[in-house]
DNA sequence: AAATGACCAAAATGTTCATTTAGTCATAAA
DNA sequence: TTTATGACTAAATGAACATTTTGGTCATTT
């Protein structure tokens, strides 16, 4: 890949991180990237897909980090549970989600509001990939599989981040547990 | 009761119901009650008293309406189930709270937000409620009721409101299957 | 051929000011 | 006396306009 296009990706990164994407001027990803702001026109059509191009390594990145979490001499339940953990302590740990995620609850950028919704609907998907394949190999018992991802993820949401914002926070072995006690034990095989 | 005060909740209700909180004005409820505008402040001490009055005529009419649904001669299981089911119908089909939970959404008025706020939390208290009789009486496990509570509050959001975002509504039928197989069959005794 | 920054239309932002509105209170009705 | 009222006020709102900022382009430079 271009070095330019590198140099750019990395400013715009980190202008994004600190200031939001509203806040973030074309003209200061050009000065931070030690570049022209032509030249950014010529990698990226617009704002906006700069801001998707960026989203879309970070969804690589934490279905990367998710995979590398999942040991397969363990169970379904078990990891499912470290991949979500992972997906989980990413958003709440990277400085870029952690921003983005502000920014729509504060302002609502549209543009913002489409790509993050984009990441959880890519982290459903690969939460569904999973049990797919722990459908096909018998590991669980038959279920929709879209349901299941999209239930398993609106409850790791719920201990993750809708508890904290009237309750002390979780710690994660007990979020791991009360996942476990209420969603997974009705899954496995009896 | 006065009867100024019910044609004021009566209006200020209809005028809830149909334009929203924001664009309500006391002249307008004063004026659909027939009274005079100060005559409102000497049953109420602001709009926002207005507005919590009624919703907290709300909450106890959907209380009523829960218990109503509860038939002591099923499982708790089933029990909570239906009420649970009577809650979020309501949410659904009730005028008022489908105006307020819209101009929640679409404008964010504080008042409206902090209102719908304490219904949620009412819901939340009240199934508890269930929870910890259950309990008493050894018909479920022990468990944190507040956790509990919480927990199926945000898988019934989930699945009747979070869901139809992207998909195919659910029909009732299906949301309780649901609702049994991955929360409550892990709950139940063994 | 690749990179640039001056340039432009359009969007965002600041400012002003007339209108609207929540809440008060002196007065009137009961 | 008690209860009800609507004219009144201070504050909030928003329409209209001026100014600035900003995303994106393109003729020029490297």
């Amino acid at each position: 890949m271009s070095e330019k296009r590198k140099q750019i990706i990395e400013a715009a990164t980190k202008s994004f991180s600190l200031f939001g994407y509203k806040a973030t001027t074309m003209d200061q990803v050009a000065k931070m990237a030690n570049v022209g702001k032509g030249t950014i026109y010529t990698f990226f059509k617009s704002k906006e897909e700069l801001l998707e191009d960026i989203v879309s390594s970070i969804i690589s990145e934490i279905k990367r980090e998710a995979d590398a979490a999942i040991d397969h001499r363990l169970s379904f339940n078990e990891n499912v549970q470290r991949a979500l953990q992972r997906i989980f302590t990413f958003r709440k740990e990277h400085e870029l989600t952690i921003k983005l995620l502000q920014e729509v609850r504060d302002i609502g950028t549209p543009a913002v509001r489409d790509v993050m919704k984009r990441l959880d609907r890519e982290m459903i998907a690969y939460v569904r990939e999973k049990i797919e394949e722990a459908m096909a190999k018998g590991e669980i018992r038959s279920c929709d599989p879209e349901l299941t991802a999209f239930l398993m993820f609106k409850m790791y949401i719920a201990l993750n981040v809708d508890w904290e914002k009237e309750h002390e926070p979780l710690p994660q072995q007990k979020i791991a547990e009360l996942f476990d006690l209420y969603l997974l034990k009705g899954l496995s095989r009896r």
